[in-house]
DNA sequence: GCAATGATTTACT
DNA sequence: GTAAATCATTGCC
């Protein structure tokens, strides 16, 4: 149904139609506004010339000043580390030994927050990202998931540090209105260690769209 | 040095 | 519904 797009121009000019989140987006202070308002928006990847990605439908907030997060207390480690740089680029770490999971680093640097990209409903590459999960048949199986979507856009640790600004990879507006009741929000998933910070409203899905988790 | 453990997915009963 | 897969990171000895 899709046809893949080819670009020869180079990694910075990626974005078809110039719409590329800018860095003003990322560096702003509150990462569960900026969770929400990603939603409906475009995440790409580019490999050996060909476009992967679709729209961002399901995300989780994560703050150095809560449990749930990998740098709680502000505690900097070596995986943890690219959460403190300055927002716009990717956190990308293993899960459960196998499946890799994509963050959005936001806020200022030193501040420990990001936003994790948990569902995206596929828009462009299908084929390709077909080949990356062959025991996928069902769309809506192909991205359905954090460790699914990274699978099907080629994305692994490697990918950690890089800038959604000049890399590979890329948030677009497409320029969708969400509207609130477009919206539902409510406690993120699997993190059950984290106590009562688990309770936290942070996880926020698109109403009803076929591509969300679980 | 070593043991415990996941911001999950998939297959199977 | 439950369980297995699988390994880098973390924290403690």
């Amino acid at each position: 149904m899709n046809s893949e797009r080819q670009y020869k121009q180079s990694i910075d000019t990626l974005s078809p139609l110039n719409l590329k989140l800018t860095e003003s987006f990322y560096r702003r202070k509150n990462v569960v506004t900026i969770a929400r308002e990603l939603l409906g928006k475009g995440l790409f990847t580019c490999i050996d010339n060909v476009i992967t990605g679709g729209i961002v439908v399901e995300t989780e907030a994560y703050s150095w000043k809560e449990r749930g997060c990998h740098a709680f207390g502000g505690k900097k480690t070596n995986r943890n580390a690219v959460m403190f740089e300055g927002g716009g680029v990717v956190y990308v770490y293993l899960c459960y030994g196998m499946h890799h999971l994509v963050n959005i680093v936001t806020n200022r640097e030193n501040v420990a927050e990001a936003v994790l990209i948990r569902a995206i409903e596929p828009v462009e590459g299908l084929s390709t990202m077909f080949r990356r999960r062959p025991l996928i048949k069902k769309e809506y199986h192909l991205t359905s998931g954090p460790g699914k979507l990274t699978r099907a856009l080629g994305i692994d640790r490697n990918w950690n540090g890089k800038s959604l600004l000049n890399s590979e990879i890329w948030i677009e507006d497409l320029k969708f209105k969400i509207s609130r009741p477009q919206i539902t929000c409510g406690p993120r998933i699997g993190i059950d260690y984290a106590g009562d910070d688990a309770k936290l409203p942070w996880r926020f899905c698109l109403k009803d769209n076929l591509w969300l988790s679980q």
